[in-house]
This record gives structure tokens, C-alpha cells and sequence, in this order.
DNA sequence: CCGGCCCTAGACCGAATGGTCTAGGGCCGG
DNA sequence: CCGGCCCTAGACCATTCGGTCTAGGGCCGG
């Protein structure tokens, strides 16, 4: 856990308030506070300032939804089964000792409209959710997965805001059933 | 539409950047230059400073979703109807010239962690439109409508964050048609 | 032991942040 | 014509913002 390099930690300092602050809502101060680590090391790493380290941040978060979804979905025998997996994972992921921490797109797309790249990039790792969801829809016999694999993803995004919103994993939980019944 | 207020036209002009740009992420002295006022007019209708303005922001947009989620449900035979109108509503009310605006609520959650007051408001104004919603539920007959509410709550949220990523109103679209088919 | 490179360290910058305060314009009842 | 009130106007403040730049520590191959 700590053999990070200083990039690494910077970028999952950065990631973890971001999703708790949203990206306007953190300055680079707060970040390099957090991470022990003096301004020098973020701009020799991230030459592009705050920016660079919102996108790096992004990736890093994307590869984790990523996996999570593809591993939720691994020897399972139908969709609805997958999605009441991931809808568990991800609440998992969103908990953070009893905090419940926003989605890192979110956290990004809003400071979209002043950072061109940030929304852009936002805009493809939902895409490539929506995608990686509706390839495992198809495999598992759904008739129009690409329609099945957005409306799971806009639930599971819903259930995230509530989840931000009531700090509890209730509306995670309450997906999760509705998934099941169907 | 011109016989506003200042204090009105402070409301509305903080409300749209909020929801553009995010609590965080739009600085007084910009609202200050959209609504052509200068700071005192802020602070004397505004004690409170930034802080009280998204609060009052954020509830004079909760009235208007909460109307178009009333004139939604109103006159309507079950519940699948009522949400399909609701969701063209929202789409309507996200959409702006073109641009999609994020829900006003969201702008505001992500500031909450280090707003206490912004972040409990959020939560009550979701909750409300929950109960709303939950309420035509049982009027139209639903078994379990709390869950249902909350689930549609959810869906809506998702559709417009989905929206705002990629800034047309397909998920809306989707969401509607996913609702006609219950 | 040295020259060079990778990276850290933090002082420093102009601009912008949210917030405070005083001065006065404009309109009202008397 | 005046006293007072509601509200506007914007100068001003300390702090923080993201970003730049120079100095040097530490480690390496030679």
C-alpha cells in the first residue's frame, strides 16, 4: 500500500477529493497537503497544472469501475444477475469509512463547462461504461442491449447521487433488488 | 419576464451558472456580472453571502421541478403515464439553447462537504420530490410506492447526468420509453 | 570522485476568491 | 423641503487560487 510512487499518491489523493469536493471544490494546496508533497512534484509529473491531474485522476478511477463491472459480470448466468453484482460493488466503492464519497465522473464533468478536456473525457469513460455493460448484455441473450446496458448505467449513476446525497447505501441496496426482479 | 426583482434576478442568474459550472466552480463577481449588479445589492438581499444564494437557488428550483412533477402526474390514468411526462419535462427544463445544465440539486451536493447547510438541503429537496412522486404512486394504485418513487427519482437523476455528459437528450428519451413499457 | 539526471522543495507571482464597509442615490410620508 | 429608509454602488481587504521558476538533494554510471 505505500510502495506508491509520488505520482501515484498524488493522483489517488487527487482522485479521493475530488469525488468528496468535486474538482472546483479542491485546490492544489489541499491536494499536496494531503499527499506530504510540495508543488514541485505535482507540475514535474503533471506539466498541465490541475487539469492534467483531474484526467490522470479520472483514468485511474475508470480502470477501477472497469474491472469492477467486468468482474461482477465474470460466471454469471444472466444479466439481472451481473447488475445486482455491480450494484454492490459499487456501493462498496463509493463507502469510505462510513463516508459515501460521489462518482468520479460526476466529480469531473461538472467543471466540464470550463475545462473543454475534462467533459470530453468524462463523456467517453460513460460511453465506454455503457459499452462494457451492453457487450455483457449481449452475451447473456438481452435483445437490445446497448438500450439495456444506458438505462443500467443511468440507475446505477441515479443510485450514486442518492447514495451522495442520504450518505447511506440504501438506494445501492434498493437498485439492487429492483435488478433482481427482473 | 423583465419586471424581476434584483434579488429575484440574482436567484436565477446563480441558478443557471450553479447549474452550469457547479457551486464551486462559479465565483460571485461572475454572477455579479451576468445579473450587471453590483456586490452590495448581493450582500444586502444575501447576508449570508454565497452560501445563503445557493441555498435560495437551489429552492427556487425545487419549486419548478416540483410543479412540472405535479402538472406531470395531474389528469393521468397510472403511474407509467405521469413519469414518461415527466421525464419530457425534465428534458425540457435541462435543456438551454442548446446546452444541457446539470440538475440543480447535483450542483449544489458537491459543495455540501464543505457546506454542511448546502449539503442538507440537497438531501430534503430529494427527499421531497421523492415523497411527491411517492404519493402519486399511491394514488395510481402502486403497491410499493416509496420504492417505486425512489427507483424513478434514481432513474431521473442518472438521465440527467447522462444528459449532461453528452449533451443531447437521448437518456431522457430512453429513460421515457423504458417508462411507457412498465 | 565526479558530471549529469531525476525528482523534490518551496519561494514567489498576478489574478481571482469570498467578504466587509462606507457613501450616496432615489423615493417616500409628512 | 426635509428626514429617513431601502437599496445600490464599488473601493477595499486578507486569503487563496493555479501556475512558474530556481536551487539543490540524492543517486547513478563512469
Amino acid at each position: 500500500m505505500e510502495n506508491l510512487s509520488n505520482r501515484d499518491l498524488l493522483i489517488r489523493t487527487a482522485s479521493t477529493l475530488f469525488r468528496q469536493k468535486g474538482y472546483s471544490g479542491v485546490g492544489l494546496r489541499e491536494i499536496l497537503a494531503a499527499a506530504q508533497l510540495p508543488k514541485g512534484t505535482l507540475y514535474y509529473h503533471f506539466p498541465g497544472g490541475k487539469r492534467e491531474l483531474g484526467e490522470a485522476a479520472t483514468c485511474w478511477a475508470e480502470t477501477i469501475v472497469r474491472k469492477l463491472i467486468e468482474s461482477s459480470f465474470a460466471n454469471v448466468a444472466d444479466f439481472s444477475e451481473g447488475a445486482a453484482a455491480t450494484c454492490q460493488a459499487v456501493a462498496r466503492l463509493s463507502e469510505r469509512e462510513g463516508r459515501f464519497d460521489g462518482c468520479p465522473v460526476v466529480s469531473i464533468l461538472q467543471a466540464g463547462a470550463q475545462e473543454p478536456e475534462l467533459r470530453a473525457l468524462g463523456q467517453k469513460v460513460l460511453a465506454g461504461w455503457i459499452n462494457l455493460v451492453s457487450q455483457q448484455a449481449r452475451r447473456l441473450g438481452d435483445k437490445k442491449p446497448y438500450e439495456t446496458a444506458m438505462l443500467f448505467v443511468m440507475q446505477l449513476q441515479g443510485a450514486w447521487i442518492l447514495a451522495l446525497a442520504e450518505q447511506n447505501a440504501a438506494p445501492f441496496n434498493l437498485l439492487e433488488c429492483s435488478m433482481r426482479q427482473n
